[in-house]
DNA sequence: TCTGGGGTCCTAGGACCC
DNA sequence: TCTGGGGTCCTAGGACCC
């Protein structure tokens, strides 16, 4: 049996959550009505757009560009500051509107879902329940939503991104050819900045193209990724819609500096400040690492890493702390670098049930162990920021810990 | 006042073993 | 003394997503 899958895609997220927060608190304007973004902070360098109003849109602003392009294109721009707390809440009201229809629920991102209505509509049509659903989330939450109708997870995404905001799109497999095909290829989910270029070159144009290209060239060409696009193109997609809670494969904290920095002690106390949060995470999903991993991105803009295994499967801030620290310095001393960012991430995570047990018990390590559980509970009760190791406010303060 | 931060997956090449 | 082939594990880097 064919499944029955939505795609709900929220138009302009942060924008319309923000715009729908401020008219909450009495604001007398609605920012999705004139031109606005929601921007990151130039101080902080990290002054890129990351949502835009459709007055906006209109002016030629686009995603991840500079703020200060963006306020090129449009003199009269008004920027708002990101507050992902509130994102939070309002997805979460998404999320439990949407979970009255039906079980099989995945978050996508932040602003997206899948819903696997198969066995969940009865009498009515798919397209009656999207109706239905784009109805409700507009009186109910005060936003609005694109809704992709199809029969795989492909399809529904492609078709909620067809014509915005506020539409419900139907993709079926005999409207491909007219409603897909003839889009450019660079619209194909999973085709980035790097492959299109490449496809142009071999006169692929249109999804079309795509879909009618030989998939054996794709496949010598582009390996498993060519397959994808040659199926994508021709809308086949077998993925499950994943409704259970699945643990995270890594989990990495990066922060872009202020300044750019060489000095090693420093990025060393950055460092340490970024093992205290990814440490943190880690226990809280009560999972170990494996693996370390450090990043550097230059003030070229030139992205190092460097990885190794740790000794033993942990969640310790000293222990993740330490070989982080032993990476860094030898990144740092094959030359001299001006650092603009600097990332630290654990992967190969285990449940900490399935620990092997070290054939030695160690003190150190219980004793290290005990006081990262005392934190943690700190901060659970009175916030992350409220403890921090002495000597270390300076660092928090530069991180500005986003939302844990 | 140029260019975020959080992820997932894949690939190529080296080391090492039999 | 010119020498293979398969397998696994590990790392660095790249591509893509939101």
């Amino acid at each position: 049996m064919e499944k029955q899958i939505l795609h709900i895609d929220v138009n302009n997220a942060f924008l319309s959550w923000t715009a729908v927060d401020m008219l909450k608190n009495g604001s007398p304007i609605d920012i999705r009505e004139i031109p606005a973004i929601i921007g990151g902070d130039e101080l902080k360098r990290s002054g890129i757009v990351l949502a835009k109003s459709m007055k906006a849109k209109e002016c030629g602003i686009r995603t991840a560009e500079t703020i200060y392009q963006a306020r090129i294109k449009c003199p009269n721009l008004q920027i708002y500051p990101s507050n992902f707390k509130i994102y939070r809440q309002y997805s979460d009201n998404l999320y439990k509107l949407l979970s009255q229809y039906t079980d099989i629920i995945e978050r996508f991102s932040i602003d997206e879902c899948f819903l696997d209505m198969t066995n969940y509509l009865m009498k009515s049509t798919l397209l009656d329940k999207a109706m239905e659903i784009s109805k409700r989330v507009k009186e109910e939450l005060g936003f609005t939503v694109n809704i992709g109708v199809a029969n795989n997870k492909l399809l529904a995404k492609m078709a909620s991104d067809f014509t915005k905001p506020d539409r419900v799109h139907t993709l079926y497999k005999e409207e491909i050819p007219t409603k897909m095909w003839k889009l450019p290829v660079s619209e194909l989910f999973m085709l980035g900045k790097r492959t299109v270029p490449k496809l142009y070159n071999l006169q692929i144009k249109t999804i079309g193209d795509l879909a009618k290209a030989d998939k054996k060239m794709l496949e010598r060409k582009f390996g498993k990724h060519g397959i994808l696009m040659w199926e994508y193109a021709n809308g086949i997609d077998n993925e499950e819609v994943k409704y259970k809670k699945e643990n995270p494969k890594c989990i990495g904290n990066s922060i872009t500096l202020p300044q750019n920095i060489s000095d090693v002690s420093k990025l060393e106390e950055i460092l340490l400040a970024l093992a205290e949060q990814v440490a943190y995470r880690l226990r809280k999903y009560d999972l170990l690492a494996s693996t370390v991993n450090v990043q550097l991105r230059t003030k070229d803009f030139e992205d190092t890493s460097h990885q190794g295994k740790l000794p033993i499967q942990t969640a310790s801030t000293k222990e993740i702390y330490n070989r982080a620290k032993e990476l860094l310095e030898q990144m740092m001393k094959q030359k001299e670098m001006s650092i603009r960012l600097i990332g630290l991430r654990v992967d190969n995570l285990i449940d900490k049930k399935q620990q092997q047990l070290s054939f030695f018990s160690n003190e150190e390590e219980e004793k290290q162990e005990k006081l990262d559980k005392a934190i943690d509970e700190l901060k659970q009760k009175y916030g992350y920021n409220a403890i921090t190791r002495a000597g270390k406010m300076n660092v928090d303060n530069i991180l500005k810990l986003k939302d844990i």
